[in-house]
DNA sequence: CGTGATGCTGCAAAGGTTTGCAATGAAGTA
DNA sequence: TACTTCATTGCAAACCTTTGCAGCATCACG
């Protein structure tokens, strides 16, 4: 593909002579146990030997080799994160909160994306299973029956998806869904589409429970459009769809169907938010950058990748696996706690949703709009909206 | 943080009993190399053998331990993808492709992010040495010597970045920094702006190599601003430098960047491309959901992940590391061949870019813009510009 | 001087797998 | 029948590190 090769060099070069502990002791005149210590119980080794092992592993450019560590404790000091699509902007808050809290524990982060196939979730958490000490599953597309069992090959954690009995982080997607319906009906909408996403997802069932209770609550008729991708594409697919079904106001998915949307209505000549609003879930960058900026439900993403290494690391650290003790198969119960947490949203009104066809025009409800230059919610404090606490 | 702990269940689970090679020899009655042949070398078992032991293996739900496995053969089947940041809505698509690239080959990715970090770079090149067979380093920040010394101790390709010695995968942005400057000078703009990336970019440096000498040759001026964090922060914080600096055009490092001027411009009241047109480079989904539609640099991400991956494995199959016989270190050169790889990019022409106060009246160089529903270049149809080919 | 405690180090097994070599048996050939 | 060849399987070492145990010396104390 239009590529050009510009320089095709051979070069001798010195192979990677891999220096291990062997090496290390013959230099300083130890045994290898004592070089072993001195990188992984320093106190137990004469300060005297230690600096001189120190100094000779330094020369060498020695670097314990991590499998092998792994192959004897059974701990890797790896975590995995499997995400249904790197692409999706939702997501890079939660790896980087995740890999940064997972830093500061000693542990490193191995991302790994499915796009959206529960078939590469699967293999993806096989392949996984033996380099790593746990692996946060986010928004998995398979099967509960399926992640049950995966979770007897290698501790889980699993976000945004309830599954009973293994740990989760979840988001409180049901508030969500609840607070822009009421938001919505408030504004004077009383015909509205929910915009369904993948079948599988957790996050759908949720939100289609809690928005039909509350459109039902708030008098409005709501009409189930799905399911969908969760993407931009998906969202501009439907728009014509959502033009002939005669809503004032749509909730979507998440940010980039919303966004998806609002560019297939403008495709066809549907304003936004004056003919037909929408609101988004997630609160991506993005939303706070597109033309109207959007009203959306803002989900506390990084706090869940911070919670969720939490969990899986006192989760592991409870039961160690594969210790040594467990010579000829000890099946011996592990007693582990498995909780879930559920993490607030917050409705956050920007540009997308505007009166609708019953508002009442006394006491204006609505979030001022237009294209000033800036929009009622700063970016750095969004709107907190229904602030019912989650009932523990 | 607002989260509310919804249930916490100690239960009683089976431990994760680890099912090692030695009980599928004994449950099928064979010794253990045979049970290792029966994955690893097919060929040589007995097919009733095999049959009988891949039985036992799926009964018991035996998975190869490729930790151990790469204790002995020195090859992990796993490559390394450190980012500068995954948030940044460029890398996705490299990664998406790389890790499809690799699926094929049968090798996993783990990637990781640097947040930009140099330290963190070489710290996760180091972790990573011994568990992957190789590393694609993205827009690396670290210095080229370090490169080269790390590149010493586990196989690397470079991405975005040129190292000589070391096999590299580039994007000819000076290319397309030279199209964006004829472009804006043929719409009639002679006072022009580079907004700089991070400082140790090599893009950066070649940008402004190439944007100097495009402007010098098309008798416009050329301003460095830089250099800036490559965000839509980064971006917005120069708009008023911008706009002090009385320049009619702006050719920003990337597009995330021209999106933050674009915004930041907006809020003063400085229309784009109006008053000031705004070129990006690398073309991300983004670019095309803004108002205005971003004219921009096509980078061909895709395309760069799976010439690295393939790069990297075709290094690494010539020379296996910690191969079998290095027995007392041996320190023998390998031969191995650095090729350097420079893909296409191409100039997308949206909405972002207008006519400047030198344009002549006549003949409409300008591509047509406004609100209307399709942009001229379609997205599956990038338009090429300046169809020069790199010299070989 | 004997006893015990303490601090440091060496020994060797273990972890799960691969693989060169040897052993076995059967089949084919002279 | 004797010899060769081939297919299949077992044996055991090796990969690099950790760690329980034992050995040794030193020191304090009675």
């Amino acid at each position: 593909m239009g590529h050009t090769c510009v320089t095709a060099t051979t070069s001798d070069e010195g192979a990677a002579v891999p220096v291990t502990i062997r090496d290390v002791a013959r230099a300083s005149g130890v045994h290898i146990s004592t070089v072993s210590r001195t990188f992984s119980a320093p106190h137990l080794v004469n300060p005297e030997t230690r600096v001189r092992v120190l100094a000779c592993a330094e020369d060498l450019g020695y670097r314990p080799n991590r499998a092998a560590r792994a192959l004897i404790t059974g701990r890797t000091h790896n975590i995995g994160l499997i995400i249904a699509d790197i692409a999706n902007p939702f997501f890079p808050p939660l790896i980087k909160a995740a890999e940064s809290q997972a830093r500061h524990r000693d542990y490193h982060v191995f991302v790994a994306d499915t796009n959206e196939d529960p078939t590469a979730e699967e293999e993806l958490v096989h392949a996984l299973a033996k380099q790593v000490d746990g692996v946060l599953l986010c928004s998995p597309r398979m099967s509960n029956s399926l992640i049950e069992q995966l979770s007897r090959e290698v501790p889980l954690v699993v976000v945004n998806r309830q599954v009973t009995g293994l740990p989760c982080v979840l988001m409180d997607v049901g508030q969500g869904a609840r607070s822009a319906i009421e938001h919505l009906v408030g504004l004077g909408h009383r015909s509205i589409a929910l915009l369904g996403g993948p079948r599988s997802s957790w996050t759908n069932r949720e939100m289609r429970r809690a928005a039909t209770a509350a459109a039902r609550a708030g008098g409005a008729e709501l009409t189930l459009l799905g399911p969908n991708a969760p993407t931009e594409v998906g969202g501009s697919a439907v728009a014509e769809q959502v033009q002939r079904s005669g809503v004032s106001a749509v909730l979507a998915y998440n940010d980039l169907m919303a966004i998806g949307l609002i560019e297939g209505l403008d495709a066809l000549g549907v304003r936004v938010p004056q003919e037909v609003s929408v609101v988004g879930v997630d609160d991506i960058t993005l939303s706070r950058l597109t033309r109207p900026k959007l009203t959306t439900v803002a989900t506390p993403t990084g706090a869940a990748g911070r919670t969720a290494v939490d969990m899986l690391l006192q989760q592991d650290i409870e039961s160690p696996r594969g210790a040594r003790g467990s010579g000829a198969g000890t099946a011996l119960g592990v007693r582990r706690t498995t909780a879930q947490v559920m993490l607030q949203t917050d409705l956050v009104i920007r540009d997308s949703t505007g009166p609708g066809p019953y508002a009442r025009p006394a006491r204006p409800l609505a979030a001022p709009r237009g294209p000033g230059p800036h929009c009622p919610a700063d970016p750095g404090t969004p709107t907190a909206a229904t602030g019912d606490a989650v009932a523990s």
